[in-house]
DNA sequence: GTACGTCATGTTTACGTAAACATGACTGCC
DNA sequence: GGCAGTCATGTTTACGTAAACATGACGTAC
């Protein structure tokens, strides 16, 4: 049934005579079955006018010595790849990981690979660095999961005819851009808590040079500047657990301080625990939101009240808009916002 | 500073007539600067012999046409890709996307791309699938991140001449293997509970088909036969908090359960929130131990002591291992274990 | 019975690159 | 002054595939 085998731990090398034989061509395999090598093409990829006794040989043959196109030549002929570039930090945050993913499977869904481009810490070197690599790379348009200012800090051009897609970002004017739609979600989050009686709302913000923290903190300001309620600066983290602890420990020292928006549900994790260690209680004292709701959120202590984000559905759309670049559709510019909902769990209530 | 432009929509179709020219190449750049494609492709690769004002103008060339050079004609010419394939169910496991991250850095570093492959549910089309079309695919050896006695169920064959490493398996005698010390990290777990005191420990697995499971559900059962201490079946979970947390809640009706090892963080996070559910404190009443030491773990409540993995390190062997394969240097075939490590946080106390 | 169409299959060529080999100019040495 | 050697640069070729075109066998219609 299965017909695993040892690893050919010495490659391609047992041609006599020393010279390195590639692997398995269509040349081989036309010779074995007595036919042109374009015949082999033929069957290979299903092409009509090859009569059945033919194809069958061909077919033998094939199995016979392995053969497997190479896609190299392929993708020299057709001058397509057939795959997608991501461009990103890194897979640590949850959300990246999961638009990723997505993008993975709606990419092979439509017969693209993808091919991931980390760069590192965003140092100028390791950026530029990723686009000097990604001009020789073998990708048919690039998907940027990045914060594109700081591209454009380095002196670096995406390289003309490479169809870029970009997700989370304001560069709506330049490139098709995919986002959640982050000010919504905010507001939904700073609406919910003033509504159950919460006078005003205190902000746990992302780092600033995240145009998905800053769009937080955007609507968090102007929904309560809109309810004339007061504006406390925003205490900020990085999107760790960590750094919320920390700003949860100072926000806890405020007693007034009864409802706590978080930017994303890690630091609000951290929130939770420092109110916690302060003897606040949650939700009697303090409301908590957070915003991504991870899988996570709902085992929380208490279990976290939330705005979804759809990660899937933005991968999907950054497939599907870059597709069309590629295939020479109409461009849709400007930004496609996937929407969000506010999920109602226990860490949220009318003030004490 | 930056002259990012214009996305180009319609691709490269400005070649008048009709005709699609694909884009600049060698013999572009070689006209316009006067010289052959082959003094424009010494100059490319830096080959010396050419002298400074040629290669000036072949520079200058270059930049004007905004020459890029064609990886598929390269690795047509080469017989190498410079990529490695990473075969996985889905990035959503925490272990899983940091394990990719630190693949895609090193491979990076060694100037090797990756390439996602992604097999979404554990069906035998799917990993069939993935396997067809990774005979085709454009990469030079690949990383499977996935359970291998599932590709075994499945009549697939790893094709012959594809170097492979596994990550999490128990394919050692096929493969090279990497693999953090899942036996080693449970046994840390377990005897550190029985150290503080604690008369047995209970159990939280994850799946059966899982080998990470496994491992780690047998060096419980060990360390306590060893003790001869009870062994109670495990609970079963999915590696999910909410699964957890329905394990918790079994737990927790138990009032002589004092001592809980988790298989993951996750599901600790979920059996802490039961506990607190059914007012039993931790680690008052109950200690816990998770596996992993995810970011968040030392936000939860209390911090979670956890035994640690290095993900990074796996994801550095493999890398290391594949290019091994690769360039033809002797095979260690065999389990490569990557060491682990118990953090110690607040939720683990002498039983009360 | 011949002429033409149909269809399976073979042959040529191009995709872009770079190794291998070829050329030709100049240098330096006797 | 002529010849060998050096070095910059050009020409040929191969990598594996598949489109475009070529061939030739057979069948059918008049």
């Amino acid at each position: 049934m299965i017909t695993i085998e040892a690893p050919r731990l010495r490659a391609a090398s047992d041609v006599p005579g020393g010279r390195r034989k590639q692997r398995v061509s269509m040349a081989d395999v036309a010779r074995l079955a007595g036919v042109s090598s374009q015949t082999v093409s033929r069957v290979a990829n299903g092409a009509a006018g090859v009569v059945e006794t033919t194809r069958e040989q061909v077919l033998a043959a094939m199995s016979e010595l392995g053969y497997r196109p190479n896609s190299a030549a392929r993708s020299l002929r057709y001058g397509r790849f057939n795959t997608i570039g991501v461009i990103l930090f890194g897979l640590a945050s949850i959300g990246n990981s999961r638009t990723v993913e997505a993008i993975a499977t709606h990419a092979a869904a439509e017969g693209y690979a993808i091919t991931l481009i980390p760069v590192g810490a965003a140092t100028q070197d390791n950026v530029m660095g990723a686009f000097t690599r990604m001009g020789e790379l073998a990708v048919d348009g690039v998907i940027l999961i990045i914060e594109v200012h700081l591209l454009d800090a380095s002196a670096v051009a995406i390289p003309p005819g490479v169809h870029v897609v970009v997700v989370d970002s304001d560069a709506g004017d330049r490139y098709p851009v995919v986002d959640t739609d982050q000010a919504d979600g905010a507001r939904q989050a700073v609406r919910h808590l003033l509504e159950l009686g919460h006078r005003t709302v205190r902000h746990v913000a992302g780092p600033v040079e995240s145009y998905a923290a800053e769009r937080r903190a955007g609507a968090w300001r102007h929904v309560l500047e809109e309810a004339g309620r007061p504006v406390h600066t925003p205490e900020r983290g990085d999107w760790s657990a960590d750094s919320g602890y920390h700003a949860g420990l100072r926000l806890a020292a405020d007693p007034a301080c009864t409802a706590i928006f978080a930017a994303n549900d890690q630091m609000a994790l951290g929130v939770l625990r420092a109110l916690h260690e302060r003897g606040r209680r949650v939700p009697a004292d303090v409301s908590v939101v957070g915003f991504d709701d991870i899988a996570d959120a709902g085992s929380y202590l208490p279990p976290l009240t939330t705005v979804h984000q759809d990660f899937a559905e933005v991968g999907r759309r950054c497939v599907h808009a870059l597709l069309r670049q590629i295939h020479d559709e109409p461009a849709d510019a400007g930004t496609d916002l996937v929407a969000t909902r506010l999920v109602i769990r226990g860490s949220t209530a009318p003030p004490g």
